[in-house]
DNA sequence: AGCACGCCGACT
DNA sequence: GTCGGCGTGCTC
């Protein structure tokens, strides 16, 4: 029996904790359970990592309580955690956190109450001195005992807890820290089970129940009807609601046992329904071939990484299903890793139909408590397949056989705001390797570091080059804007008339392009569906002033504010600041204040006034924020009740509408253009996904980029749908410049209130880190792109390291840690640094 | 990350 | 005195 344990708390610091084991603990102590400590003046929960036979510290403190009466973090799961901790520069108690959903939320809160000496002379006298501390003692005698937080907000005292414990000391109050726990239960439900209630007994009791018994003949009855369509049981719920009946007129039957009603753990899991027409598909030779390579590995049981490259329709996600399938059939369970927004409906459903209830579903808009279920059931063994976002790669199951990365190169599966900053698709490449699992990357458009993996050998590449069913690729087409400018501005300056040539200053060009207007009433005429893409929210991304130039910015942000229509108002797409706009200019006090950009609003509306006849929906962060208005809309449009889709990226993933024959890409420069290394591979992902979206059945599809940079590489290979050659020149692009997947990039943020203090420690950091001399390439420090969010400064520090030189980046991780160790020393906790190990983007 | 402690300045 | 606002050290 061991006495001690190393417990990951979730907290800001690289290290685990030792515990006492109490004796009476010592039987439930195990690796990978939860358990309650006390921590500083608090109590937190944390995982069992360890169960050494020693320590040496001194002072050590005794587990409170164990939470799990078995681990509920496997070996496995701890080693994969263990990794991300190490290679992502997080806590592994962070890590933890990420991956056990609401597992470490159980903490302590301060409750107070008053002391016998809270006498009423006693508030008498405070209340002369301080009116607050006597109507806090006032309050508790009333109310009797609160969380400290509460006290907070109804006394209004800024600083609560220096107040109470000076009161405490005082001997005025009691103070005690009481552990929450939350609740964390299965639900459950009520069944009857139909097949163990008698026909005759059924029968008899029908003909002798007293014709004024409406409601039990009418019970008994449905029963009946149910058992004549072979219906073996029944929720009570449902058996209730059905035959219009209250639970009183079940009860006599219940306790006369003619019939049997059990309780049982149901998921609060949500109905996604099914679609038929998926389910008989038959593999075409590429898909079956390679199926047969995913099978092979499979069985082999010997860590792979594939990596399949199929053109948007050509069939990937059935290939998901079969390799799923065999998996299955050998006892083993899968991953599908998808990105959240193209998550929809309409993929669960295809899962769901093949697979049924084996299937758990995660995504970000589901409730803690479903959320709760599906791990519990996936760890039960009851789900065999967990399909979700990022964090679904920590799914619990046993046995993994496959791990489904979809749309691989997507940029949502790293995690950049908070830690621990992981990318999951390593993540499952590092997971399966561990556990001997075959991985597959898939996309249309692998990211470049996949891609060239691909070729040099480390995974398998697998091409899928042309659509199912002889689909055709669609026509694509580009539109010179700059052209279209000129021709419109020639157009207008001959229409006005000399004297009010002046209104030409304010002059702006219009979104759509004649050329995209005649494609889009053709398919009006034609009732075809029409998708318009424009990565873009609000009416207009900025506000600038005619005369001086005068843009409006965000006080909290560097960024310029959009205009948006519906509220009228100017918002910050940063820290959510919302503000009136000026209606003159604030600096030169002109009057020529023009919305300028193009954001989803003003395609819109301009829509609205060109074709008045379109039917149009928006799909944009600000329609689709309420709970199901995503799929809403989608069906809408996917039913035919509209003619076009309009909206953000969000249009051009994973959605499948036979009836669309159009794509057009308002404007394809607004990613382009952006100061990131990356912004090339991003434009072309996003503009080959959108066109796939056009011509998905017997129908030609066509699609129309506007563009103001027509001879573009990254454009003109989205025309000749030439993914190799595209990728070849970015990749010697990238070659050239040492960035990914040549070399290593570890971005380094320094983040603070007050700007001087940022830029010094940034140049601390950097000096520390020029001066170990290691094999890599320090860059900065130099303000961030975005340079202010949310008021807070940042400065950048990219470290660059040849892959050739440090393949593993283990030399590089060292020399950052001890970096980090010796900066730590005199650092200034009012500037944060923080580690962004492979960033998915530098601003 | 919380949380306490200590120091300073504003207010009364 | 009391409060609020920081900066700093510590948590087995």
């Amino acid at each position: 029996m061991n006495k001690y344990a190393d417990i990951a708390l979730p907290v800001a610091v690289e290290k685990t904790f030792t515990y006492l084991v109490p004796p009476e603990l010592q039987q439930s102590a195990a690796v990978g359970a939860r358990a309650i400590v006390p921590f500083g003046r608090k109590f937190a929960t944390g995982l069992i990592v360890g169960l050494p036979a020693t320590s040496t510290i001194a002072g050590l403190r005794p587990i409170k309580d164990i939470i799990d009466a078995s681990p509920v973090v496997s070996d496995e799961l701890l080693h994969l955690c263990n990794w991300i901790s190490d290679y992502y520069f997080a806590p592994l108690g962070e890590v933890l956190k990420a991956a056990i959903p609401h597992g470490f939320s159980s903490g302590s809160k301060k409750v107070v109450q008053a002391s016998f000496s809270a006498t009423d002379e006693a508030i008498e006298i405070l209340t002369k001195r301080t009116p607050k501390r006597a109507k806090l003692l006032t309050l508790l005698r009333k109310q009797g005992p609160m969380l400290s937080t509460e006290l907070q907000k109804k006394v209004g005292l800024k600083n609560i807890n220096v107040v109470v414990n000076e009161m405490v000391k005082a001997g005025y109050l009691k103070s005690e820290e009481m552990i929450m726990r939350p609740k964390q239960t299965a639900r459950e439900k009520e069944y009857v089970l139909l097949d163990k209630a008698d026909d005759k007994r059924l029968d008899v009791e029908l003909r002798s129940i007293s014709p004024r018994k409406k409601n039990a003949r009418q019970l008994l009855t449905s029963i009946q009807s149910y058992k004549e369509q072979g219906i073996r049981e029944i929720a009570l719920t449902d058996l209730l609601k059905n035959s219009r009946v209250s639970s009183n007129s079940l009860a006599h039957f219940r306790t006369s046992g003619l019939l049997t009603v059990v309780r049982r753990e149901v998921s609060r899991h949500q109905e996604y329904g099914t679609e038929q027409q998926t389910l008989n598909i038959v593999l075409n030779a590429i898909q079956q071939q390679v199926l047969r390579k995913l099978n092979e590995a499979t069985n082999s049981d010997v860590h792979k990484t594939f990596l399949l490259h199929g053109v948007t329709g050509s069939g990937k996600t059935q290939v998901y299903i079969e390799a799923i399938r065999y998996c299955l059939e050998r006892g083993k369970s899968a991953i599908v890793l998808v990105p959240e927004i193209s998550l929809t409906p309409q993929i669960v459903r295809r899962f769901k139909s093949h697979f049924g209830n084996m299937v758990g579903v995660v995504h970000s808009r589901i409730s803690a408590g479903e959320r709760y279920d599906v791990w519990r059931l996936a760890r039960r063994g009851d789900y065999r397949i967990i399909i979700g976002p990022r964090s679904a790669i920590f799914a619990p199951l046993s046995n993994i056989g496959l791990i489904v990365v979809d749309e691989e190169h997507e940029a949502s599966y790293k995690q950049f705001d908070s830690t621990p900053r992981y990318n999951a698709r390593d993540a499952a490449i590092v997971r399966g390797k561990h556990i001997n699992a075959v991985v597959v990357l898939g996309s249309a458009t692998p990211s470049a570091e996949s891609y060239y993996n691909g070729t040099t050998g480390k995974y398998v590449l697998l091409e899928m080059p042309e659509r199912i069913d002889e689909v055709r690729m669609p026509e694509v087409a580009i539109v010179d804007m700059t052209a279209e400018r000129k021709r419109e501005y020639n157009a207008l300056k001959e229409s006005l008339p000399e004297t009010r040539r002046e209104k030409l200053r304010e002059y702006q060009q219009s979104s759509i392009s004649s050329c995209l207007r005649t494609k889009i009433e053709e398919r009006l005429n034609r009732k075809e569906g029409i998708i318009l893409l424009q990565n873009r929210r609000g009416f207009a991304p900025f506000i600038e002033c005619v005369d001086c130039g005068y843009t409006e910015t965000c006080t909290n942000c560097n960024v310029t504010l959009t205009y948006h229509l519906a509220k009228k108002h100017l918002r910050c797409h940063y820290c959510g600041l919302v503000r009136a706009p000026h209606a003159q200019c604030p600096e030169c006090f002109g009057p020529n204040i023009q919305l300028r950009g193009i954001g989803t609003q003003r395609v819109e509306t301009e829509l609205a006034t060109l074709l008045p006849q379109a039917r149009v929906l928006r799909m944009d962060l600000d329609t689709t924020s309420r709970k199901g208005a995503h799929d809403r809309l989608l069906r809408k449009f996917g039913d035919g009740d509209a003619d076009i889709l309009l909206g953000t990226q969000m249009v051009g993933k994973g959605l499948d509408f036979p009836r669309v024959t159009l794509v057009g890409v308002v404007s394809a420069d607004t990613q382009m253009l952006l100061p990131d290394f990356r912004a090339t591979e991003r434009t072309f992902q996003l503009l080959t996904q959108v066109a796939g979206r056009s011509g998905r059945s017997a129908l030609q599809g066509e699609v129309i980029i506007q563009t103001h940079q027509p001879q573009h590489y990254a454009l003109q290979h989205v025309v000749d749908h030439d993914f190799s050659t595209f990728i070849a020149q970015e990749l010697q692009a990238r070659r050239e410049l040492d960035y990914p997947p040549f070399s290593r990039l570890v971005l380094i943020e320094a983040k603070g209130k007050k700007e001087e203090q940022v830029r010094q420690e940034a140049e601390r950091f950097t000096k520390l880190l020029k001066g170990m001399n290691g094999a890599f390439t320090v860059l900065g420090p130099s303000p961030a792109v975005i340079g202010k969010i949310k008021n807070q400064y940042r400065w950048h520090i990219i470290v660059k390291n040849k892959k050739a030189s440090d393949p593993s980046g283990s030399h590089l991780r060292r020399a950052l840690r001890t970096a980090l160790t010796s900066f730590q020393h005199k650092a200034q906790r009012t500037v944060r640094l923080i580690i962004d190990v492979d960033p998915v983007g530098l601003l």
